[in-house]
DNA sequence: GATTTATCTATTGTCTACATTCCGTCAAGC
DNA sequence: GCTTGACGGAATGTAGACAATAGATAAATC
């Protein structure tokens, strides 16, 4: 029972990826501002691990940081989703051309399992699910800065999610194309999935950009 | 003559430059281990804007910072260069396929510009003149978050550059890429741009892979 | 009354001191 | 001789105090 280690050298970490959680999450409004101390209090520690992780936040692109004012969770704006969704769309099938030789049967009941349990869960969960699916199949690649930028521009993607309210036409052809990328990564046929993927983040991009906009 | 601004909220980022450019340059070591003490006293500050810089470089991969441990710079290793030039590979046509539309003649002259200086150049220099020719290309496209990041990718891949001897050979080959990428951005040739710089990006990477191996 | 200037408060940036961790060294035990 | 564990110096991590900045508010001037 470690209950509150004095110090282990990575507070920070732990501090950001509370916060990472809970900006993804939406439960933290774009713009809100988060003060130093306000943050120090709640984690129970001095301000310095605070200002660490809202580095981490920042480089992550989930905090704005400007010197010497209050730093406040980035905005949303259509712009910045589209651009998020354009690298992801190269990116990811960069990644899983590189990990199909690597990918086992295993993996990819993996990413089955996640996938059935996508199809059941409510939007709050779905947003969580749909990011291991895209992250299960890639992982094999062996690119740890390639995948930490993957991972990165997934969670700044799926902060959209809550803004959009996902509707059901949606949900259906995402699934869809997840069950046709299983499919394609079970025939090993690299190509096709790698076209499907790109095809996948493009159009959910496009919809949900589309659904933004007439919410706006 | 602003000589000392006793606090201006941006010493760590201006640290983090100096760092970068010796880092980048070659001038310092990979392995090298970095001290805050040693690194406050060069910099007449305290350990705090160190620690600050230091991170800032860990996040562009430029340098290692364990938990608990020294600061080293970051090691290279074929397998990261690799990997960095694939990200290149995909994520630089992207943003020049975007930028295209947006490019200038103005623009074009200045990358022009750069590559008549690199041509003249030895080594040291021309591995940054051929960073800058990159970003010239490509800084239109009004995507900030794509741009940082091929930015840090460029940063990366340039340390190689002081590993192989840039052979004769090589820089021919580079110039004659670099033209004929000039030559379809001036006719507007999108896609035949955006196919020369990926080969280019590839083929330069396999180059000094090899170049690389053999070395070692 | 509008505009500029001064002041005041809230918040961040940096410094110094101290706690903790790491790692090499050395002694003890097998 | 080799391994194990304790010790100590050197380096980092964190806390708390202080300095500097930004923004708002009040005061003064025209």
């Amino acid at each position: 029972m470690k209950q509150k280690p004095t110090r282990d050298g990575e507070t920070a970490e732990h501090i950001a990826s509370v916060l990472r959680a809970e900006i993804i999450a939406g439960d933290r409004e774009p713009g809100e501002v988060l003060y130093q101390e306000e943050l120090a209090d709640r984690f129970q520690t001095s301000r310095m691990p605070i200002r660490d992780s809202l580095k981490i936040l920042e480089r992550e692109g989930l905090v704005v940081v400007p010197a010497n004012k209050s730093a406040t969770v980035s905005p949303l704006d259509p712009a910045s989703f589209v651009e998020i969704n354009e690298m992801r769309a190269v990116a990811e099938p960069l990644a899983l051309k590189i990990a199909m030789p690597e990918l086992t049967n295993r993996q990819i009941d993996r990413a089955i399992t996640i996938q059935d349990e996508a199809e059941r869960s409510d939007i709050a969960v779905f947003a969580a699910l749909n990011r291991d699916f895209h992250m299960a199949l890639i992982q094999p690649c062996e690119r740890p800065r390639l995948l930490a930028h993957i991972a990165s521009l997934n969670d700044a993607s799926q902060r959209y999610f809550h803004l959009t309210a996902v509707d059901l036409d949606y949900s259906t052809q995402s699934h869809d194309e997840h069950r046709a990328l299983i499919a394609a990564c079970m025939a090993r046929n690299t190509e096709k999935a790698c076209a499907i993927l790109e095809r996948h983040i493009l159009s959910a991009s496009e919809k949900m950009r589309i659904a933004m906009l007439s919410k706006a």
